[in-house]
DNA sequence: AGGTGGACCCGAACGC
DNA sequence: TGCGTTCGGGTCCACC
């Protein structure tokens, strides 16, 4: 599934050969992209644009262009962004949108379970719906545990729930959540507001590390994820829980379980990542590393 | 008012 | 073998 590593490795691929091109020609054949507006005429209004940036909040992907006007790109589960050259890009059943740029090439858009969903927003609209929908930048260099705390406090839900709410922090989704919470070793039920300030603080280690992770692999390709020159991403290859359910814990060798938290299949380390806080001696956080087996 | 669960999708995996 | 059922996941929205 398409999270911050993935959407970001989209957008650094897109970035070089859409910045300065103008939408020439588009097509758009699946009118849940675009709804509730109509298709034909989002292409109609894209023709002519030309691409300032290629931007990116959270999960979503914002091509800016001159005129002001944003095209918010949301991959959801199974959206990807393909670029070649005209004509050159095989049939595809799963193929919704074609933009053909001013350099004899294309980019089009597939998506099998058909969630994605673009929009097309006037200069005025971009940043209000955005800052709505998503929080923090959390690979931003002025990111702090700090600012993760004050989202969580009070908050009674699962952890885990909190962090995939886009407004704690953006980019996290099913799998980076899992593993960040590993990586912090914290229980993904934890009620948010009880984790302590060490808590707190690993967390917002264990999502950037998670996030960085994925990010040098070019996200990673279960199924359906594809950079836009058809490769996949290699960070499955690294996941610790995510996945994982039976095998052992690479810190514990306790076998990873699968439980069901905010509706989403979550896994985790039952021995080092415990529900009930582990008891410290006098020093802060001694740690596990050989724990019963 | 914050939290939860269903709806939206469709291909793959599963079960009989 | 074949066919029906279940699963999954990001976000929105109705409902507690």
């Amino acid at each position: 599934m398409p999270e911050l590593p993935e959407v970001e490795t989209v957008r650094r691929r897109l970035a070089p050969v859409l910045e300065g091109r103008s939408f020439v020609d588009v097509q758009i054949n699946d009118a849940r992209l675009t709804r509730p507006f109509d298709p034909v005429e989002v292409a109609r209004e894209l023709e002519g644009e030309r691409v300032a940036l290629v931007d990116r909040r959270g999960k979503y992907l914002i091509v800016r262009f001159e005129s002001g006007r944003a095209l918010l790109v949301h991959l959801r589960m199974t959206g990807s962004v393909l670029h070649g050259r005209r004509g050159q890009l095989p049939d595809d059943p799963h193929r919704r949108a074609v933009v053909r740029l001013d350099d004899e090439s294309d980019v089009t858009y597939r998506d099998v379970r058909r969630f994605g969903t673009w929009l097309l927003l006037e200069p005025a609209e971009v940043d209000g719906y955005v800052d709505a929908r998503v929080g923090r930048e959390p690979l931003a260099a002025d990111y702090r545990a700090k600012h993760l705390g004050e989202e969580l406090e009070g908050r009674r839900a699962p952890i885990k729930a909190a962090i995939l709410d886009q407004r704690t922090v953006a980019g996290v989704g099913n799998i980076y959540a899992d593993e960040a919470l590993w990586r912090a070793q914290i229980h993904p039920l934890r009620p948010a507001s009880g984790l302590d300030s060490a808590e707190v603080k690993a967390l917002h280690r264990g999502i950037r590390q998670a996030l960085q992770g994925g990010l040098r692999r070019q996200g990673s390709t279960l199924r359906d994820y594809r950079l836009p020159d058809g490769g996949t991403g290699s960070a499955q290859h690294e996941f610790k829980v995510y996945g994982r359910g039976g095998e052992p814990c690479d810190r514990c060798g306790t076998p990873i379980d699968k439980i069901r938290v905010a509706g989403r299949g979550t896994w985790y380390c039952p021995s080092c990542q415990p529900y009930a806080a582990r008891r410290s001696s006098s020093r802060p956080s001694r740690s596990r590393r050989h724990s019963s087996v």
